[in-house]
RNA sequence: GCGGGUGUGGUGGAAUGGUAGACACAUCAGACUUAAAAUCUGAAGGGCUUCGCCCGUGCGGGUUCGAGUCCCGCCGCCCGUACCA
């Protein structure tokens, strides 16, 4: 700093530049004649401090505010808080205090922590989900749902800790074990709230292929969770019907291979196991010792496959019969229940029938060498022609696809079955037994049965008088909250004292942001107005429940009235950006435990724990996670570099789709460059040079960088913005111009550096003698004549090996460019006197000739 | 287990099927300085018999005049797996 009007002090300019952008309201967006556009990044949860997630989130929604906001449009650029959910119980169960408080003390270290970021978010519609206001409007959607029938309530299964005497969530389930008891979990069936989501799955499979803006990973997954098939519902007659049943009804996907069936495997849940768990003590005993264990898809394939022989036959229409299991690997909640095992074309039901000796039979063999099934069932593609064995309708060779759908037409035909659609995808169960979460706003009386709450009594507000100082459900243990009189009766009653996922807080919060202060869940003219939002951008970890939640509750706020026509699909653009994963650093305790420990409390170089010196395990590129110790604080690289340095750096180098390992090294070389750019301006603004050739050059240079840069933006791939703009910095640098034209192009830079440092472009910008604010300035616009060469350089390879390369004009006609070719030392030296084989000129690109 | 991604120098990464390593970081050398810092200039994938050649984008095959890119089969890592948000 030997130079003083040149010192790039970031405090003093960002906190002047900020006050300046909120006295002029900047920000602020109010409906107008302009076409709007509404950039959303998904909401934090409040978790204590901001960490460098975040500010990478939020600085790429920003540059996509600005940047549009300077190509003229009326930006919507909101912030929120997904602010229920079970960290803040957590954090009162091991240290006291109140949710409420937690929360709301987060929050505001949080938003002390996004402000001085400079991000142009329009704070005046800021809220937070566990805002009574806010919540109190989910109830009323709640409400005008249940009356249009898209809630209902139905059995469900929960992981359930004995000794804690308490619900787990799936993450508190620690192989098999409840987190703090320690005791081995069971799946416990309660009554609880659903959202009837499976009956629009066909509206939300169809309208994945209007989402063209979204990432095609995100719909392929979307795609596959809701996972449409046909197959054949069809019923088992038992030999000997028996407990009032005289069948079992089976849904299979793959009709072609009953031929191949060797068993019938039920739930243990299924109404037959119970009935015969009823009065068989050892069939009782498996269906509990089986419901050990969490409730996670994940563990329940990876459960080994358990089967219980109930010695019940049914008939295979098909001829003969089939034995009737018991097995873990069925699920009650998909399809009936049940279904009939086919063991050579399914892993599973193979493994099951080696286990206990059933017979495997082919139903088909590939084309080629067909050899029969050992212990590798055999799965090729639905598409890919197979030969058939015995199969009912005689077929030879065909596909998977076919012989299930002609299956199907016969199992018709012949009264033995029906197709039938099926999905997936599963009713989204919304209750949970937890006091930080919206109530449900119902009461349950003894002669009414449950009553929706009045909606003038909304919101049904928290109790704030709770402890945590036993496990459960405060709300239940709460008399004066929880008894009520009957709102239809007035006889007393109860509060439904479940509250619902935090899931239900994000799926709508975009639409709240269009009129933040409504006394209605939305206003419809604010809505018609601002809705869809333009520009989604969030992690890929919510591709599929938050993505799909929000787009069923778009579908079920437009059917009760809250959402005008048009905004079914809520989320015109998607991004899914990366996430910024951090090594984990990780001990163990004397139960084996793992104890994890941040990055400033362990020493690198000789791998131990500061304070106790025990040597710790690394795990490599782990998200980043609060409970997992591995996150980063981005406020030291604000204090000592500034918010410009720390939003550039997180632009830089990696680009917004991938996940970034984070790593200190680098925040200091970006101050660098942005003291260089600044020390350039100012070298800039004092400068006096003729006006000489190399102008020129250095606007054509200019005109590429709007062309380049703006192109990253627009395709988010804002790391080689950065790249251009570090290369156009570097010509600027270099450049004989004289002082107008470097001013000309220096102000170029700032407009381009200003949606990702705003700060120094404002700054840059006003030395300039720039009318205004920068962020107010139009787009530059690339003039097309100064992005064309004259010439362009051609490599010549010889059999696909670049050898030379021939620099000629741009329109220069192929057989000339052949001719230079020919003539080129190296072609000559390689082809040797013989003739080419072939000439291959790709124009503008390439040449290539084959010896 | 299943579904979806991803893998390129010491590091982050660039490359509509067309010159692999742009742009940076770290490194090294030089300039300036009494010296250091800061700043500026330059070098650099690995190798060799260096006017040039060979090897090289996780591994093994294939398609093509030409493959980091497309196809087939593996391996590692990451995300999701319905009560983490």
């Amino acid at each position: 700093m030997t130079d003083a009007p040149a010192a790039y002090d970031t405090t003093a300019i960002e906190a002047k530049w900020q006050a300046a952008w909120d006295e002029a309201e900047l920000f602020r967006a109010d409906r107008s004649e302009a076409p709007k556009y509404y950039v959303l990044e998904m909401f934090p949860y409040p978790s204590g401090r901001i960490h460098i997630g975040h500010v990478r989130n939020y600085t790429m929604g920003d540059v996509i505010a600005r940047y549009k906001s300077s190509c003229g449009f009326n930006v919507l650029h909101p912030m929120g808080w997904d602010a229920f959910g079970m960290p803040a119980e957590n954090a009162a169960m091991a240290f006291g205090g109140h949710p409420k408080d937690w929360t709301y003390d987060n929050i505001a270290v949080m938003r002390g922590q996004m402000k001085p970021l400079g991000l142009s978010i329009d704070w005046s519609r800021e809220f937070a989900t566990c805002d009574p206001e806010y919540y109190g409007q989910q109830q009323a959607l709640f409400l005008d749902m249940l009356e249009a029938g898209l809630v209902y309530r139905k059995p469900a299964i929960v992981n359930w800790d004995p000794v804690d005497m308490t619900v787990l969530a799936n993450e508190q389930v620690i192989d098999g074990k409840g987190w703090r008891s320690g005791a081995e979990v069971e799946r416990k069936e309660l009554t609880q709230w659903a959202f009837a989501i499976s009956d629009m799955a066909e509206d939300l499979l169809a309208g994945l292929e209007t989402l063209d803006k979204w990432p095609d990973k995100v719909r392929l997954m979307q795609e596959n969770w809701i996972g449409r098939s046909r197959g054949l519902q069809m019923t088992f007659p038992l030999s000997a019907p028996t407990h009032g049943t005289d069948g079992i009804e089976v849904y299979t996907t793959r009709p072609d291979t009953l031929r191949g069936a060797s068993f019938i495997a039920i739930a243990p849940e299924h109404p037959l196991a119970r009935a015969l768990a009823a009065d068989d003590p050892d069939l009782a005993a498996f269906a509990v010792d089986v419901r050990k264990g969490g409730t996670t898809e994940e563990a329940l394939e990876k459960a080994e496959k358990r089967g219980f022989d109930t010695g019940l036959t049914v008939d295979n229409p098909l001829g003969g019969t089939l034995p009737v299991w018991v097995a873990n690997f069925v699920l009650m909640d998909y399809g009936t229940g049940a279904i009939f095992g086919c063991p050579a074309h399914d892993q599973r039901d193979l493994d099951f029938a080696r286990k206990y000796d059933l017979p495997v039979t082919d139903t088909f063999v590939a084309v080629s060498d067909g050899h029969p099934v050992g212990d590798v069932a055999f799965v090729p593609p639905k598409t890919e022609a197979v030969r058939w064995l015995n199969h009912p309708l005689d077929l030879d060779v065909a596909t998977g696809q076919h012989a299930i759908d002609a299956t199907i037409d016969w199992a018709e035909a012949e009264g033995i079955g029906t197709g039938r659609v099926q999905y997936r995808l599963r009713d989204w169960g919304l209750s949970r037994q937890r006091y930080w979460g919206c109530p449900i706003p119902v009461v349950h009386c003894d002669d009414c049965g449950v009553v929706p709450e009045r909606k003038e009594n909304l919101p049904v507000r928290l109790p704030d008088d709770v402890t945590f100082d036993v496990p459960g459900n405060p709300l239940d243990r709460h008399p004066t909250w929880r008894d009520v009189a009957c709102p239809a009766c007035g006889k007393p009653a109860r509060r439904e004292t479940d509250t619902m996922d935090t899931f239900v807080d994000s799926s709508w919060y975009f639409a709240r942001f269009t009129a933040p202060r409504a006394e209605t869940p939305t206003d419809h003219d604010e809505a018609d107005y601002w809705m869809n939002v333009d520009q989604y951008i969030g992690g890929v970890e919510h591709a599929i429940l938050h993505l799909l939640y929000s787009r069923f509750f778009a579908r079920a706020m437009g059917r009760t009235g809250h959402l005008p026509q048009g905004t079914e699909e809520p989320f015109n653009a998607l991004f899914t950006q990366g996430m910024v994963t951090h090594a984990i650093y990780q001990t163990r305790d004397a139960k084996g435990r793992p104890v994890y420990h941040l990055p400033e409390e362990v020493d690198l170089d000789t791998k131990t724990v500061k304070a106790t010196g025990e040597t710790f395990e690394i795990i490599p590129s782990a998200k980043m996670s609060k409970s997992k110790k591995n996150v980063v604080d981005p406020m030291d690289i604000i204090a000592s570099y500034g918010a410009d340095t720390a939003r550039w750096f997180v632009l830089s180098d990696s680009p917004p789709e991938r996940d970034v390992e984070w790593t200190a090294a680098g925040a200091e070389a970006t101050h660098k460059h942005l003291r260089r750019v600044h020390r350039l301006a100012t070298d800039i603004a004092r400068a006096d040079r003729a006006p000489n050739a190399a102008d020129a050059d250095l606007a054509k240079a200019a005109a590429r960088a709007i062309h380049e840069v703006t192109e990253g933006i627009e395709g988010f791939a804002f790391n080689k913005s950065v790249a251009k703009l570090y290369e156009f910095t570097a010509t600027l640098h270099k450049s004989d111009a004289g002082a107008d034209a470097r001013r000309d192009a220096m102000r170029t830079l700032a407009q381009l550096m200003a949606p990702m440092t705003p700060h120094l472009a404002e700054e840059i910008w006003a030395l300039m003698g720039g009318e205004g604010f920068v962020a107010r300035a139009p787009w530059p616009k690339a003039d097309p004549a100064l992005l064309q060469d004259d010439s362009v350089t051609l490599p010549v390879q010889v059999n696909g090996k670049r050898r030379s390369e021939i620099t000629v004009p741009k329109d220069m006609p192929k057989p000339e460019i052949e001719a230079m070719v020919l003539a080129d030392d190296a072609v000559q030296r390689i082809l040797d006197g013989a003739a080419p084989k072939k000439l291959i000129v790709v124009p503008g690109r390439i040449v290539n000739v084959v010896a």
